[in-house]
DNA sequence: GAGACCCATACCTCCAGGGTATGGAGAGGC
DNA sequence: GCCTCTCCATACCCTGGAGGTATGGGTCTC
């Protein structure tokens, strides 16, 4: 049974006459008779009741008529919405972040002011170690990513810088460089550093480790923390101070102070896609980020409110579609 | 675009191999490449990432394979559909009857018993008097009915005696003879009978004229009531007695007493249809309404039940699957 | 009874879907 | 490094079935 079965059907009972029917669909009488023929055939029923002034439909008639209709629409609308799927505007798209990268206010706005943009995207994200998103991208598991990539890790993919932020100082509240109003990385030659696992994340470690270098000494690094979040629970602990981005100060912790560093280094963050079967709502997600990147700052109405609430209990007011839905994942 | 497409790259998706797919399919690779490119060229996009060791399925790909699959089960589903309306199992049924008939529990058990057997045919329920039934008949717009034909008056369909049941005296609970156990019609010669009017139902209008007249006198008819039930309403206030079909008796109403009438005169009630393009389900319907129509009532679980909750408040506990539905016409 | 209308049958045409042969490109084995 | 295998694409040919024309049969209308 073919579709254009179905639409001779579904003509022949809107026409109420086989003549019509026929010059409807732009073929001869004969021939559209043989086709219902066949159709009646293969169903083992009559489906139009042969009269002098027309036709008119049986029970089967009208049974399959009714299907036959959305069949016929269905058939139409999933081509569309293929072609929707090829535009980008309709499919799934996975974007990957690192814990770092996941409070940034211009990672997170983008998010959201993509889902608005594109609502019948479905979007899965997955917050994961660089490394572990690299190795997503190796095995096709992943479509755009917000990481900070050590040098050359990335060439093999399309890479766009999306956002810079400073790097700040974490210190217990008692620290005796708390009450300054800024802090100097060469102060800090003393103090002992957590940081977290150099393999998960080379790019931040990397710059926190030379800009010490930079200010004439080597840290002392109690390398425990194997998320970004623990890392500011053990600063509050008092066993050591740490260097973040500066979008982690909203993770406002009892015991823990954030103070800007002079001469800080800049923390990028780079938007990382696949090329080769390169889904287009990935274009799309890094046009977007491309033209947020080029605004600054405090015109994204997003990410200033992002900001605002992040401290809050519940800063996202998730209104989401029913049916639509935004999985997270983390190991 | 045709269903053959829609299977051609279902096909391709789940083997993951063009050559794979078309030994499945039964046709030449090369063949099937030359349709999934056409699809391509339809859709706009490429459906398959073709790679070294097979393909894999793009993102526009996905989202047509997806609604490839149900609109390919939908169209079948639909063929399966009409092949059950063709076999009577599914569609819709209209069932006519009387007023008169509607009481009686032989009609009722027929009914429900059709709607558990064949629970995919919608019954549509039309309760009119016979002339406007026979004259749905005429229109087309009626596939079985229980009705009490006259003489000659359904000779044009195809009708079966479906049951009869004895005429009994509905006076009201004043009347002098009220006391008796029996009652002979004789006796009512002197008394004001109500019926309905004739042309509604000639045939139970007629019998009880000449059953009259063989106990030797015409009754004296005041013909006022329009329905059935009212027949019923008018005996209570005492204006006069009538003559009904037995089930009647179950509508108890105050101030009314049902007598049998000694050499009572039967009713029969016919199961009438259309020959000429008649659905299948109302073979289907009629062949149960022989089948009970042989079995002695007592045998009929449902009737035994329709009868002793037919005075109840609720009489049919109707469990209605969702999505069916049984309509009720009345004039 | 002639004409109109409508669907069915008979027979012919032609193109699209399918087949065979072959090419090209990358992966893997020796 | 070359051969081979695998897998998809291209080129070209063939055939079945969808579609066309001509015509017939039945019924209603005028």
């Amino acid at each position: 049974m073919e579709l254009r079965l179905f639409r001779y059907c579904v003509a022949v009972a809107e026409e109420a006459s086989f003549t019509r029917a026929a010059a409807r669909l732009r073929i001869a009488q004969p021939a559209l008779s043989r086709q219902i023929k066949a159709v009646e055939n293969e169903i083992g029923f009559a489906l139009f009741q042969r009269g002098l002034r027309g036709v008119t439909l049986t029970e089967p008639g009208r049974v399959l008529i009714a299907s036959a209709r959305t069949v016929l629409a269905e058939a139409e609308a999933a081509v569309q919405k293929a072609r929707r799927a090829g535009r980008g505007e309709l499919g799934l798209l996975r974007i990957g972040f690192t814990a770092s990268a996941s409070f940034n206010p211009f990672v997170t706005g983008a998010i959201r002011d993509f889902r608005t943009t594109y609502p019948d995207v479905e979007v899965e994200l997955i917050e994961e170690a660089t490394s572990f998103l690299l190795e997503r991208f190796a095995t096709g598991r992943l479509d755009v990513a917000f990481l900070r990539p050590a040098p050359g890790e990335v060439d093999h993919l399309l890479s766009q810088r999306a956002v810079a932020e400073p790097l700040v100082v974490a210190m217990p509240s008692g620290h005796k460089q708390a009450g300054r109003k800024s802090v100097s990385l060469a102060s800090l030659a003393d103090d002992a550093f957590i940081l977290y696992p150099r393999p998960n994340g080379r790019a931040l470690f990397d710059s926190i480790v030379s800009a010490c270098q930079a200010a004439g000494f080597s840290p002392k690094i109690l390398q425990v923390a194997p998320q970004l979040t623990s890392v500011v629970n053990l600063v509050a602990t008092g066993i050591g101070v740490s260097i973040v981005p500066r979008s982690m100060a909203q993770v406002s912790t009892d015991g823990v102070v954030y103070r800007p560093l002079i001469h800080a280094p800049q923390a990028e963050i780079t938007l990382v896609r696949r090329n080769q079967p390169e889904p287009r709502s990935a274009v799309l997600f890094a046009e977007l980020v491309r033209s947020r990147a080029s605004r600054p700052a405090e015109m994204l109405p997003d990410a200033a409110d992002d900001r605002r609430t992040a401290s809050r209990k519940a800063p996202r007011p998730s209104r989401r579609k029913p049916g639509k839905s935004t999985r997270t994942r983390r190991r």
